[in-house]
DNA sequence: TTGAAAGCGGTACCAC
DNA sequence: GTGGTACCGCTTTCAA
């Protein structure tokens, strides 16, 4: 900049003048130095801008687990549209499950000075990193709260979701209904896995209710599959827990030859052409990523205030796979 | 830091030191100021700190079409990957298929003083703002190659891909094969094409070949699917050119009830599970992602030199969608 | 082992 | 309209 004021025999400060599109510059000036500007291929300084006017540099940060998730590169997409509307870019960076790496990410945002901090935070206990960025910036916990911190949570409505998927099995007459969540060490599972529960039982449905969390992988998933299928009560219908596990599931549905009722959490691409086509609890992971960004901007421009929850809505979207099917004999019997 | 300094009746510099880590310091003092530290809250400053020492601030920048796409979700994480394990941050951004919103981008990331910059560019032709950063930064063009940028490439092996997908075709005795691409104004649909024309006419198959790019609408796609498959010498296998393509692909097959052999370039969630499972020419875009990273560090480190290209090779897996499918007539004899 | 002072590239504030 | 100058928070350099 002192180099372009130079060459032009103008001060620094009206270079600046025009770099910055400020009034107060004659047209001719405005044009020559902009010339040179282009000429030495002047690049403006962000950091040292920052420093002085002390605002924050116009990025949010934004921590999940796992980036390659399609669910975590919705939400983020999400967000990134949100943010560069706002003129802001969106630094993204994978937890990998790790408290540890969460918290070194957290400071490394919070040390370039993000404008606010979008995190789907591992643990359902604030650690001090966490409690420290709610002193400098808004944070928004995505997907998941974190309890007794001063910041703000998007959700997804898992009780209200999980409800209608329950709803749907119970309408078309599956009875006996068991749950596949994922990673115990997950807020959601748990919420889902709750929410499961109370659905079977407020709508009445008969034992035995299955019911369980991971980790897992594709074979001890198979395996309990066929376990609850088979007996004197075999179960007739399944809700999954999110995307991983209806993946897994269908894998295993496939593999061990089981006609199971399903609904799962979370849409999927192919969702439609897999078959039978996938009934799913479809939360919109890019309009939860935009509501995240919003918030953190009207948190900004509006001051501290009471930490709130939004709660987005679930859809149910029916394709099929969650109707009754016969057992094999019956249907054998049936078609010949 | 000089709150710091103060209020432990120590220089600013002293701080500084024990804030890099540095040494000199008295392990008394060091301890003091670093409660302080903790006390006070204190947050080290990364813009002012590179202002003065003048380096980059320790990010890499990316720029895809879209961040919900799994292929460049994906490309992502194998570069967030790579680029923390050097204790970078990485900033994505969608360009959203606009030169435009490219070059804003670009400039937007220069002026944060990325380290390096890596890009799936629109166009085949340098940008003004995409030569200006290779005057700055290093530069790796992912997925695609602009011609004439001094800058790295990181490319998918399009051609010997294509050529196992056509080979494994031709094995199973399909004679008349048919590509489709995505968009024509995408440069991988381009190379992919005439990759797909190099090796049917190389293994000497019969015409007429039909190979067809972009835009598409899952109609527009079904109706020429349905198009190729009529007539007295109907195409028998399908080679699709990218993920998006393969999976508006299998919804025309289901929807219009098309049995045709498949071979689809890019693999996907779920290629084991749809009906028959779907062979696929698999790229490893976390792979690619994390060569690409490398390659930023490695130009780093060594300095200017020749551009270079990587092509990252491909690999067939075969699934059973590319078997020879008997015209119906002749199934439905055999059957019964 | 410690500190003083200059300066990185801009912006704020006020004088001309 | 334009320029001078202090200063943002930190690192560098050199002196104590």
């Amino acid at each position: 900049m002192a180099d372009v004021g130079a060459r032009c025999g103008v001060s620094i400060k009206t270079v600046s003048r025009v770099v910055n599109g400020e009034a107060g510059v004659s047209t001719k000036t405005a044009l020559r130095i902009q010339q040179m500007i282009v000429e030495l291929g002047f690049q403006r300084h962000e950091g040292a801008s920052l420093l002085r006017s002390s605002g924050r540099s116009e990025t949010v940060g934004l921590i999940v687990e796992d980036l390659a998730n399609p669910f975590y590169s919705q939400l983020a997409a999400g967000i990134e549209r949100e943010v560069r509307l706002r003129q802001h870019l969106l630094v993204s960076a994978s937890s990998e499950r790790s408290s540890e790496d969460e918290s070194q990410l957290i400071e490394a945002l919070l040390a370039r000075r993000v404008t606010g901090l979008i995190i789907v935070p591992i643990g359902a206990e604030p650690t001090d990193a966490l409690r420290a960025a709610c002193l400098e910036v808004p944070v928004v916990c995505l997907d998941r709260p974190v309890s007794g911190l001063d910041a703000d949570a998007v959700l997804s409505d898992n009780q209200g979701g999980m409800r209608s998927a329950v709803e749907h099995l119970a309408a078309h007459r599956h009875e006996r209904l068991a749950f596949l969540g994922d990673d115990a060490s997950i807020w959601t599972a748990q919420r889902r896995a709750a929410a499961f529960r109370e659905a079977v039982a407020s709508l009445g449905l008969p034992g035995p209710i299955h019911c369980e969390l991971g980790p897992w992988t594709d074979s001890s998933l198979a395996d309990r599959l066929v376990g609850w299928t088979r007996g004197r009560l075999p179960v007739t219908a399944l809700v999954t827990g999110n995307n991983r596990v209806t993946l897994s599931a269908l894998r295993a549905m496939q593999d061990r030859d089981l006609d199971l009722g399903l609904v799962g959490y979370d849409d999927f691409d192919l969702s439609d052409v897999v078959s039978p086509p996938v009934t799913v609890v479809h939360q919109d992971p890019v309009g939860l990523g935009e509501r995240a960004a919003q918030q953190v901007f009207s948190r900004l421009s509006s001051g501290r205030a009471t930490p709130m929850t939004v709660v987005v809505p679930t859809r149910l979207v029916v394709r099929g796979s969650g109707r009754l099917i016969a057992p094999k004999g019956l249907r054998a019997q049936a078609t010949h």
